[in-house]
DNA sequence: CGAGCAGTTGATTTTTATCAAGTAGCGTGG
DNA sequence: CCACGCTACTTGATAAAAATCAACTGCTCG
């Protein structure tokens, strides 16, 4: 099944269920005004990939064939440096594309952090689907910007955050993002460690475990589970995250 | 004059020469299968604009109905905290867009940082051109994976590179992006202040001022006036920018 | 010639990383 | 079913990096 998930608010939300041609469940389109044939398209030349958690998807430096849609699951996106220093920067989920970008070689590597399921194609392939239909193109490029715009506020957070407004940032932003929502109000549901956090927002692991504890000393959050945190205050979590506290 | 400068290695180069409609000057076509009717199609849409240095074209929190290309100049792009802590996100060149990402409301601001020029589109009008000029999409979008691609390589720097790294890292990818070359080899063109330097690099003014000190020391740069630098020893900044000293 | 701004340099403080012990939860095997 | 050991996480003490505060330099422009 081929996802394009629908993207946040900003633009006029008009869903059209489609049917993906590879594993038969539903697959959204969005504003872009891209519909269930536009979507057929890129099915008819999809192969389907499981991944088990921590298998890789894409490394780093190898040749850039395949272009993917993730349908289920999450994927961590990351660039190392030589010495083995990491930086995670993004998360995707269901819907997400990864490996549009040009150039011969993969530039980062992803892994899938739970199983994930995903839609393989070759980007010869795929650019042959686009040229017969364009409109596809148009929803990569206004993905691709949203993209760019949320890697300025991860420049925003790594550059000029402190370690307790960048924790509040994520905490806020994770459940947008997911679309696996829990049911109760301000349930946010953790599919990555510490670990990956810290990676993520730029911090170290026990940075990362302090600021949660502070989050819950100071009656914002709750830490249901390892992987489960229930915001009680997102008004404190918000004015933290944007630095007014 | 429309300019789309080349982008850098990953793609084969094969450059046309095509004139401005609007201003006359040339403007190049990119790797990307553009060429100049496509290139025409957007200027018989464009204003000219000229800019002093140090004012803007994007502000922040504005609704957002054009689009631009820089044409001269360098222009700077940054966010904001409410406390006015500054992130910047980029630095633009001839050549460059601003402004596609989706949305109402721009969610950054753009200013020039020495006199630049520019062609400006209104939204709809370049929405237009580009149904009649599929070409142009394929175009935009290599260039969004292109910044996509280097904002996940500042995201690395900004949440894992030290000082004296992130120092190194820019003195060595922005002579790539000017696309004013100065003739001598390893001379750099620095048209930002320290100031600047810093807000993009997450660093403070201080900071920025003694790792320049420190490699001026070394003997790896020379710092031949405020806005600009001789590099004498290449291989050693770039073992410091990948922190393999 | 002097004011003002951008930049440099120095001393000190703050933040976060690092180093070092724990603790909790979970799966495995006895 | 429980004990064991593993891993992930938390917490505490200390160190390091960069920020902050402060003084000074040199340049540019009235």
């Amino acid at each position: 099944m081929l996802e394009l998930r629908s993207l946040p608010s900003d633009c006029a939300t008009r869903r059209s269920d489609s049917v993906c041609a590879t594993c038969g469940a539903r697959a959204f389109s969005v504003c872009s005004s891209l519909g269930a044939d536009d979507l057929a398209g890129l099915d008819a030349i999809a192969e389907r990939v499981s991944l088990k958690s921590g298998e890789a998807l894409i490394r780093q430096g190898e040749p850039a064939f395949h272009l993917f849609n993730i349908t289920s699951g999450s994927v961590r996106v990351y660039k190392l440096l030589p010495d083995g220093r990491r930086q995670i920067t993004g998360f995707l989920f269901a819907g997400d594309f990864v490996g549009l970008a040009t150039g011969e070689d993969y530039a980062f590597s992803a892994e899938a952090i739970e199983d994930a399921t995903l839609c393989r194609f070759k980007k010869a392939d795929y650019r042959a689907v686009i040229r017969e239909r364009p409109a596809l193109e148009t929803a990569l490029l206004e993905r691709a910007t949203h993209e760019l715009a949320a890697a300025q506020n991860q420049m925003l957070l790594l550059g000029r955050k402190t370690a307790q407004e960048r924790i509040a940032s994520f905490l806020l932003d994770l459940p947008e993002r997911d679309p696996i929502r829990p049911t109760e109000e301000g349930h946010i549901r953790v599919p990555m460690t510490r670990a990956e956090m810290a990676d993520y927002l730029g911090l170290t692991i026990e940075t990362v475990s302090r600021g949660l504890t502070k989050l819950k000393t100071a009656g914002v959050i709750r830490l249901l589970s390892l992987n489960e945190m229930q915001v009680d205050r997102p008004d404190r979590l918000r004015a933290i995250a944007e630095g007014e506290a």
